[in-house]
DNA sequence: TTAATAATGAGCAAAAACAATCAAAGAAAA
DNA sequence: TTTTCTTTGATTGTTTTTGCTCATTATTAA
């Protein structure tokens, strides 16, 4: 029997959710106990299953997987972009922040400080909930479930409603040509919305996302006030950028 | 078994947000309550559930709950309560869940339908988000933290917009004389615009809040259609409702 | 309030499981 | 054939899991 065979034969005992042991599987191949191991290392960097203690379970009963700890891309650009965002916001000022890992970031960074702010992240407005100091607006609208956030119809038209000091957008990809887009058409009319609420809108991507397309475009960069990125890129680059909308780099 | 299985095992439980003891969960897994302390341990610092003394609540029945007070109360009758609500939705419906302990376990129940759900409830909101049957509308509005439930002036622009099969409406105390009540200003005047927007409205209520007052009024009891409640009140007590509505008992 | 009772957290020790390492056996390539 | 690479099993020290005890803390009753 090979290792593919063994491999294979773990996955499809384990198909119906059933947890199995390293002693169990041993005596079964008639393997030793550390090719086991190996076997189901290789399972689970395959994220085929989620390893125990003593065995392995099926991803799907495993509680981690729950929680959506999904490391975040980039989690150090996007906390200097956080950083340098937060510097730019002063106490009483209205702030909104779109949907995004690196919102969410700028969001953790921003409690404590007096001000107001507006969002249709169910994330970022948890991120406030047991802070007193900040006043929460959620908008309403449809739940997009996958990242949790309020998008549509109702969505727009309360925004049509507000104005905020500093609307702080997240995008998919940025490009001179095309400008700001994202690869969903309903968040793209809602982000066309935060644009016109915004007396500053500050566009924050890390530097993965310069210089690419999505489908759906949202504004283009002259809309844009200020768009805040990481130290990622590189200086012929950025002097490109600049001449089609103002560059910070938050290092 | 293995200890990641017990704690999944553990988060199913709990997942209608039943409180669990430590001792209980000692003996029906058959290991020592210190193992257990530490499974629930792990659980809280990934945030997916609440400890308690003695055993551990669900985070979102948690955060519905006042900061002292870390328990359901009238779990058992609220379980009731909800079974007999989700009797009266059919598929295709839309439905309003308000904010509270009750209509959360609604929302639990209603897990699996085809329907549209709309709320100004962030915890029920949740409960939904990973629900692909289920279509969530989220109000938007002023965050109350303590509850983390959506009220204001821009809920009750919303609101005054929209029109559901079903709303279930819940209060604080029920009267024959100050009719459905309840202690927050700003929360009455969002349940106002509920009543508004319902073609039928459940008021849902355990019997604790029966024959009871609050400050504000958010209607009289001629305008709602049903009010559903658990098997708790004597039969006088129900008689002498039934007067003022049409009254339904869940067993 | 104070006393009593219950639950908790920390520390410890034993058992089980583990990762890392290395050498042998077998397969593939030169 | 010899050499190289992969797979495997055995060994060893380390880590994880668990149950137990005991001092501390929280809750309840008086």
């Amino acid at each position: 029997m090979f290792a593919e065979e063994r491999k294979a034969e773990i996955l499809q005992l384990m198909e119906s959710g059933k947890p199995v042991k390293v002693g169990d599987l041993s005596q079964r191949f008639e393997v030793s106990e550390s090719t086991i191991r190996r076997d189901l290392q290789e399972l689970e960097n395959a994220r085929l299953i989620q390893r125990t203690h003593g065995g392995a379970i099926s991803v799907q009963s495993s509680f981690e997987l729950s929680y959506q700890e999904k490391e975040i891309r980039f989690y150090d650009e996007k906390q200097k972009i956080a950083k340098a965002a937060v510097d730019m916001v002063k106490d009483g000022e209205t702030v909104f922040l779109d949907t995004g890992t690196t919102t969410l970031q700028i969001a953790f960074a921003l409690r404590g400080k007096s001000i107001t702010v507006a969002t249709n992240s169910m994330d970022i407005a948890q991120v406030f909930a047991e802070d007193p100091q900040v006043e929460v607006i959620v908008l309403g609208g449809s739940l997009r479930k996958s990242i949790r956030s309020l998008v549509g119809f109702l969505t727009n038209e309360m925004l049509a409603k507000l104005h905020f000091d500093k609307v702080f957008l997240a995008a998919n990809a940025v490009d001179s040509d095309l400008g700001v887009t994202t690869p969903n058409l309903i968040e793209a009319e809602t982000k066309r919305h935060m644009v016109k609420a915004g007396k500053e809108v500050i566009l924050v991507v890390d530097h993965s996302k310069l210089w690419e397309k999505a489908m759906c475009q949202i504004c283009s960069l002259s809309e844009i006030n200020l768009l805040l990125t990481d130290d990622g890129l590189d200086e012929a680059n950025v002097k490109r950028l600049s001449q089609y909308v103002q560059v910070r780099i938050a290092e």
